[in-house]
DNA sequence: TGCTTTTTTTGCCAAATGGCAACTGCTATT
DNA sequence: AATAGCAGTTGCCATTTGGCAAAAAAAGCA
């Protein structure tokens, strides 16, 4: 809980009151490996931060391959945000790639934070724009790479997921094969 | 004008007041074919309207290589925004691929919309966030395509900038060499 | 521990993409 | 009309990446 306020608090301040109704609201949420935070196909439910664990986006392509968007680890928020906010059915799955253990919020619970607490909806829009800034520049720079230095670029931006991540995982969200990959690991060791 | 003050409308309501202020803060910036909107190096102080014309937003790679990160065409705002926002020197170009029109606002005014005009904010973080979550969106799916995917991809996505735009900024946009492209095209055609 | 299942590696070859130089064609300018 | 300057194309070949099947290694489970 001490590091979703500190989260939170990058992005604006908070009063102690403001604080525990924060935390008033928080629930606790284990995921084990495998399963789903949120699926293609319902409207998303909650927001979350990852106290514990990785959880992944991911969806299906044209030929049915799995694709991995992004991965997100601990201390960060985990919401398919546009489809939550705008009450969508998404097409992604939000997945938990090791046991888990989260801090959610309801949507009913989240939005009664926006009256309840002023300059909420500030912090929010500052968090996500955030989080939308940094997984575009990363994908950005993706496209422009061959496949080697998209994995070099991986683990200089993800550091401590390497070891903890199906590589098929990552090959998916380098845009490679699983076998291109081995042989580059392979290569660079 | 009318163009503008349309995509604002997208975002929230304004009256005709708050229109009128808007409106008295906008100015007219024409840019000729290869001029910048804003530079690297140096902080953006504006935000844009392409009323005509096509931008791109453009980088240098490692190797010195010219990198096409986005187009904007026709009634699309145009701001280097995280930099804007923050003050920040940016690391890329805003550059007119063609001669341009747009409908400009300088930080000073801009800022001074916040304060007058009750909502703003949430307009423009809701058009913000649109834009990242489209940006995003495309450059994700380019990231598991193949070469000529990604270019089928771009037709359907930017049917109008086809023609408009040099061959070599679309291939650098797509993550393939000019070479490439040039064959790409040839085989569908 | 032993067995099954999943993940990763590897060999072999095919297909896709890149790199370079030369060539073509267009446009703008004089 | 002549020329210069880009943008785009093409041929030739090298390099990178993919696809598939089989083997090896690792992880999970009874």
């Amino acid at each position: 809980m001490k590091e979703l306020i500190e989260y939170i608090l990058q992005f604006g301040n908070l009063n102690k009151q403001q604080i525990d109704l924060i935390a008033s609201k928080a629930t606790e949420l284990e995921l084990r490996k495998n399963e789903y935070f949120s699926e293609a196909g319902k409207i998303p439910t909650q927001v979350g931060f990852v106290v514990k664990g990785i959880i992944r986006i991911c969806c299906y392509g044209n030929e049915g391959e799995e694709i991995t968007k992004y991965f997100i680890d601990e201390n960060r928020l985990v919401v398919d945000y546009e489809n939550f906010d705008a009450n969508l059915v998404s097409s992604d799955y939000l997945q938990a790639v090791t046991d888990c253990k989260l801090i959610v919020f309801s949507k009913r619970d989240w939005e009664e934070l926006y009256n309840a607490i002023i300059g909420w909806d500030k912090i929010v829009s500052r968090a996500v724009q955030k989080a939308f800034q940094i997984h575009l520049e990363r994908r950005t720079a993706l496209v422009s790479e061959d496949a080697v230095t998209r994995y070099l670029s991986f683990m200089e931006k993800f550091p401590t997921l390497v070891n903890r991540v199906p590589q098929a995982y990552i090959a998916s969200y380098l845009g490679i094969t699983r076998f291109s990959l081995s042989r580059i690991r392979k290569n660079i060791h």
